[in-house]
DNA sequence: TGCTTTAGATGATGATCATCATGTAAACCA
DNA sequence: TGGTTTACATGATGATCATCATCTAAAGCA
């Protein structure tokens, strides 16, 4: 049953590409080893081959999942950009969505596993901190883009700000997916909030 | 092994005091039931007694924990008006802490358990819900009070906005409490936006 | 082509856990 | 005060799960 390399690396990927949906739907706690391997086409045997522990691929989804977020969001800045709009509110306009809201599984990490993680191990604690650094480093640059006279230590807090608004809208308007008028409120007013904190 | 009436009573608020700490420091999927009844200074079998299941358990400490939150929140505000300061600073400022952010067992259950409980039961959805909207209503109100110029609508949009900064601002200090300065950087910068928010 | 290596399948293993069953002693009631 | 009820303890039970052991057939190499 032994399989070419190329197969092989095919094989790892789409464990790690089924795991981090998994993972950002159903929390990390929340999904076994054989239903992600199940997922990318293979059994639980075929795990332990390609990572350590769970744990560790845990580390490395959460690690590319906030990777592919900062990708994304500089894509979204330099369309907008290049379309004469204004950067920061596409990130913003793109992130607190209603789609975003439903669809944990192709978002963000930080609010599908953001307090999980908080928890977690420190392998895992430090893959999300990497991940908001990149995520962080983003705002930063389009914030000191767009105010060239602020205070230089301005940008990064401001960053952080912007974050909070992000990560905090999309956790409320998803706690509150209930009552769908005040989860769309949460999201307009996260977004209206976020753009007003480029702006300090 | 019977025992009296209140020591009954007082047998159920230890568990669900016991309960509503633990769920918030280790997560709800993080702590078992025999955990939970031992840290109440009992044993797994006087569980079932009490409540029909874990899950009944977690939305009854989820609805009491939030409750509690907006209770405090009204406190404080309330001795802040009396001391002649600014009740919405009061609440902010009393919430974006590095003492909040490190000890979940005594925080807001919208940050430590948003996230988990949004993929939970309806039930439990229901608690984290109606907590919410009670946090809510709080801020709402102190809105109004404090701006009354604002159209009528304001207040709630601000109110929801406001809860986002302080959710999204605890989760991210926690997430990146590794690194000391970032995690002060961005309880202090979502505790800037909050403010601000109030003003929108 | 034939030998060696190995990726993945199947099937334990031991731990954890929610929930249930039963026993016991103390509270409650008549 | 004696009988009945019951809160809690002890100890299953069955499910889920991460991880490990073993087998097999195909890949890779000589």
């Amino acid at each position: 049953m032994r399989v070419d390399r190329k197969t092989q690396a095919a094989h790892r990927a789409a464990i790690l590409k089924q795991a981090g949906r998994l993972f950002r739907r159903d929390g990390i706690g929340g999904v076994g080893v054989a239903e992600i391997t199940r997922a990318a086409g293979l059994t639980h045997g075929a795990f332990y081959g390609h990572f350590a522990s769970k744990t560790a691929l845990a580390a490395e989804a959460c690690r590319r999942s906030l990777q592919d977020g900062a990708v994304l969001w500089r894509a979204r800045a330099a369309r907008a950009r290049a379309a004469g709009a204004d950067p920061l509110a596409a990130i913003i306009d793109g992130y607190l969505t209603e789609r975003h809201r439903d669809q944990p599984e192709d978002g963000c990490a930080l609010p599908a596993l953001g307090p999980e993680i908080a928890r977690a191990e420190p392998p895992l604690r430090a893959a999300l901190d990497a991940g908001i650094g990149a995520l962080a480093g983003v705002l930063e640059e389009e914030i000191a883009a767009h105010r060239p006279d602020l205070d230089p230590a301005a940008p990064a807090r401001a960053a952080l700000a912007m974050l909070s608004a992000l990560a905090g809208g999309l956790i409320l308007a998803r706690a509150c997916a209930n009552d769908p008028e005040r989860s769309r409120a949460a999201l307009q007013a996260a977004a209206t909030m976020a753009r007003a904190a480029a702006d300090a």
